[in-house]
DNA sequence: CAGTGGTCTAGACCACACT
DNA sequence: GTGTGGTCTAGACCACTGC
């Protein structure tokens, strides 16, 4: 018993602190406290998105740990694609740029075919500007009503049709100085943007989906007639730590393209 | 014995038998080659769903290799939900039945609060009988135009007011003698019901997902004016080795509900 | 208590990428 | 060749469940 690492204060500086005097015992795996130690860095930063974290052996010994529960620490970190591991190579701090899986999160397809066979979205960024968060944006981004926050408003056309209308809510303090060029002029995905940009880097996301009428502002911005079904998707992204840094309210023209979703 | 693993019969480290002339080498790891022993008896019935599987120890012995390395192979098992790990008491075969999760695959949940807060479904079987696939229905079953098939009908109605109108379709071999009675009668996933009366478990299913405006036959069945928005959710589902076993077609009601779905 | 899955270790070797 | 992640083993001990 004596013989686990820590016990006593050791290295992983204090990952103790169970506490909490509740009825929970708590007990957290060694694995598990090492994941949390290295994401730990991650949210710090101290490996950038894109970049080899240290090599398995490195981390085992810079935690005094084996080299197998380092090895599973990193196993739950790259099914949470936080991290991508490469036979080889290195482990790599994921990024949405540079990924073979580019629009992680946009599970809209083309009906027939990949979404290969269709070229790259064309951006048309219809607004971005600062405003104060209503009660409800607010809720969503764990704000203060009236707290800042940037506003954008884009379509995104495949083929030269308008496809989806989209708003989206930042947290101002993360996104000071957002502006239109770097929403329209960055080449590939604007989670990519967003971690070059402001370091923010969104690790995962829920949707709320509706089927929707367009209504007479948004038809023409999608060139469709009013009262045509669309698909709402209110999509709340987090950062590291669950924290919610991106709320975005999308309409989406299907009827060249589909929401594709994989249930396991 | 052709149950051991090894095709030359030298335990650790007996990957040998490169092609040398093919491309692919082909290599798969011992722990695969386990867990596609183990997938077989699966689908062989050899442990009935819900029975608990040999214990890590038993299968170690029997296929020859370390725990650890059955381990891994009934870990994928757990994440790919074939199987379910419970500590202290065993692995067990995965059931649509007494799972914590019912429902498994049903993604719309009310605007407000779990689905806890909503009593259980009210199935209403409009019609099931017996037909012969169109040329559509074939190809996304894999099966040949004009063969037999189950269809059913039915709506689903979430305290008292009808939200899901769905047809279903089922290859006609392994559905033999479906009735209304089962449809309607069976308290609990319907997918449980057809693995105690069919032996058919879906593993995993593809949903494509669209707006569309009912129409004037489907309007009524849910209660809602012809032309009213309505998300059409198309799910084929399979059970293992990638066999399609069931096409649905669902208009679902998103006035008091919404398909909420998690990207990671 | 015995039996199960879960954790941790230490060491060996394999497959892969780069140099 | 060197270094990386990936596989496999063997043994020890821990946590949970149920008799």
């Amino acid at each position: 018993m004596a013989t686990s690492p820590f016990s006593a204060g050791d290295p992983p500086g204090g990952a103790s602190a169970e506490g909490a005097a509740l009825g929970t015992p708590a007990f957290s795996p060694l694995y598990q406290q090492i994941k949390g130690l290295i994401l730990h860095s991650l949210q710090a930063g101290e490996w950038k998105p894109g970049e080899a974290i240290p090599s398995e052996m490195e981390l085992a010994a810079r935690f005094r740990v084996s080299q197998g529960t380092v090895r599973k620490a990193i196993d739950e970190l790259a099914a949470e694609n936080l991290v991508v591991r490469r036979q080889g190579k290195g482990t790599f701090v994921a990024t949405h740029a540079e990924q073979q899986v580019q629009y992680r999160f946009l599970k809209l397809v083309p009906d027939s075919g990949d979404r290969d066979t269709e070229g790259p979205a064309q951006r048309h960024v219809l607004e971005c500007k600062r405003v104060r968060a209503s009660a409800e944006i607010a809720r969503s981004l764990a704000l203060r009503t009236g707290d800042a926050v940037a506003q954008v408003r884009r379509t995104l056309a495949f083929d030269g049709v308008p496809t989806i209308l989209e708003d989206l809510w930042l947290p101002g303090n993360a996104f000071k100085g957002l502006t239109v060029e770097q929403m329209a002029g960055y080449h590939g995905p604007t989670y990519a943007m967003f971690e070059l940009e402001f370091g923010v880097r969104m690790v995962r996301a829920e949707e709320k989906i509706r089927a929707v009428a367009a209504d007479d502002a948004q038809a023409p911005l999608l060139q469709v007639a009013p009262g045509t079904p669309l698909l709402s998707v209110e999509r709340l992204a987090y950062t590291y730590n669950d924290v919610p840094m991106e709320l975005r309210r999308g309409l989406y023209r299907t009827d060249a393209h589909h929401y594709r979703n994989e249930l396991n």
